[in-house]
DNA sequence: ACCTGAACACCGTTCAAGT
DNA sequence: ACCTGAACACCGTTCAAGT
C-alpha cells in the first residue's frame, strides 16, 4: 500500500522537468495541497511533500520554519477560491449567505482543510480578503461598525466549525451514525429529554440546519444589542476571567 | 529533555503498587488525561500512556481499538466535570449561560482538550448528559421543541469552536498577536475596510465577545423562526446539496 | 484471556558535509 | 546560499510468542 515507486532505481530519467523544478515556497505549498487532496491531512507530511518534489525533507527547511507554517500557508492559499456572488440582484443578506456558503464549501470540499482551518491561525492575504468582503457586506446592510467587526469573527468561526464537524463525519467513516446510535440507545430514566427529543435532534438535513443557524446569527448581528463596551471601559462584576494580572 | 527515567535499571522496586496496577479502560483513560494535562495533545501518545502504566503500547490494544477511541473516551470522561449552576435564583437564561461557560472552561482549562473536542465525535454518557441539561434549560425558557433541538447543536458547536480557538492561541505561543500584526500591516489600498475597522476588530476582551455572541445566539433560538421543515417535507429550490442521490 | 518484545512503516527536525 | 544523507528521537499498529 506504500508506493515505494522509484526507490532502488539508478536510472532516474528526468524526462520533462527542466533540470529539477527549483524549490520555492509556492511549489512547496501547491505540492502540499495536491497531497492533501489525494491523501487527506493524515497523509500529508513534510517527507511526502519533499518526495513529490524529488528531494529530502531537510531541503524544505530553507523555505519553511516548520510544519505549522506550511499548514498556515496551505490554508491561506486554499482560501483564494472563496467567491463573492456576482449577481447584483441578490440582497446584501443573500449575498452574505452565499459568500459564507462558498467559504464553507472551500473548507469542506478539500479533504482535511477544515481541520486545518481550526488548528491553524491564519492571517495571510486571502484571509484578510475574506474579512474585507464580510465587512463590506455587513456595511451594505447598515450594520453598526462595532457589531460588524465582532460579527465577522462570529460568522467565520461558526462556518469553520460547521465545516470541521462535517469533515470529521466524512473522514471518520460513517457520518453522524455514531451519534444516532447513542441517541437511539439512550435510557429513558437517565436521559428523558434526550429520548423525547430524539426525532427533533436528528431532523433536518445539514443544509436546512445551516441555513437556520446562519439566519439566527445574521439576525442577531443586525438587530442585537451593541457590543457592551469598548476595551477602555471598566468591566462590571465578572466571573474570574482569563487574564493573568489584575 | 526526554525523561528516560527508569530505562536501564534492573532493580524495579514496585514500591506502592499492588503487584502491577491491573489494566482497564478506566485506568488507561485517567492516565491519558494526566498526560494531557502535563504535556498537551502533542505530548500524548499510546506509548507514553503505556509507559506511565509500566507496560508496552501493544498491551493497550486489549482495551482500545485505536488512538481515536482513546481520544473519544478521554473527551467524554473530561466532560463529567461540566456543572449546572445550583443557585435557583438565576433565570433560566443566566443558568444556560453559566452552564455553557462551565462547558467552555472544562474544554479550555485542560490543555489540548478543546482540540480534541473538535476532532472527535463524542457520544458517551457525559455528552448525552450535557444535551439533556441544555434541553432542560431551553424547555424552561419555553423554547419550542424543534428550535430547542437544533439550538443544542448550535450552542455546543459554537462554544466548542470558541474553546478550540482560544486554546490554539495559548498553545501556539503568543495569543492573537499574529492576527494583530496582520491587521496592523494590512495595506489600505488592498483592504480598506479591514484597515478602517482595525480597532473595532481588536476591541473587547474574550469574555465580552463571548457574552455578546451567546446573547445573540440564545435570542435567535428563542425568538427566531422555526426550523423550516421536518425531514419529510420537499425542499424548495436549493443550491446543489451535499447529498449524493436525488 | 491477557500481556509482551520486537518489528514494520512511518514521523518532524537537526546537523555536518557538500556544491 | 542552497541542498543533501544520515541520524536522532520519536510515532501507531501488528504479530508471534509467552503466561
Amino acid at each position: 500500500m506504500y508506493m515505494k515507486k522509484e526507490s532502488a532505481r539508478p536510472i532516474i530519467s528526468r524526462r520533462s522537468r527542466p533540470a529539477k523544478t527549483p524549490l520555492s515556497r509556492d511549489v512547496i505549498v501547491s505540492s502540499a495541497l495536491e497531497i492533501l487532496d489525494r491523501d487527506g491531512l493524515a497523509g500529508l507530511s513534510l517527507r511526502r511533500v519533499a518526495a513529490a518534489l524529488d528531494t529530502g525533507a531537510a531541503s524544505l527547511y530553507v523555505y519553511l520554519t516548520n510544519l505549522d507554517e506550511l499548514h498556515a500557508l496551505m490554508l491561506d492559499e486554499a482560501l483564494a477560491t472563496v467567491q463573492l456572488p456576482k449577481s447584483r440582484r441578490l440582497s446584501w443578506r443573500d449575498r452574505l449567505k452565499a459568500f459564507l456558503l462558498s467559504y464553507l464549501h472551500v473548507l469542506y470540499n478539500r479533504r482535511g482543510l477544515a481541520q486545518l482551518a481550526l488548528s491553524t491561525i491564519s492571517s495571510g492575504p486571502r484571509t484578510l480578503l475574506i474579512w474585507e468582503r464580510l465587512l463590506g457586506l455587513l456595511k451594505e446592510g447598515d450594520v453598526e461598525d462595532a457589531k460588524a467587526a465582532w460579527g465577522v469573527d462570529l460568522l467565520t468561526l461558526y462556518v469553520t466549525a460547521i465545516a470541521a464537524e462535517k469533515s470529521n463525519w466524512r473522514e471518520s467513516g460513517e457520518g453522524p451514525g455514531r451519534v444516532k446510535d447513542a441517541l437511539l440507545s439512550a435510557s429513558v430514566e437517565e436521559f428523558p429529554l434526550v429520548v423525547a427529543f430524539r426525532e427533533a435532534l436528528l431532523s433536518g438535513d445539514a443544509e436546512a440546519r445551516l441555513d437556520w443557524a446562519l439566519d439566527i446569527i445574521i439576525d442577531g448581528i443586525v438587530g442585537g444589542r451593541l457590543p457592551a463596551a469598548s476595551s477602555a471601559v471598566p468591566r462590571p462584576t465578572q466571573r474570574r476571567g482569563t487574564r493573568s494580572k489584575p
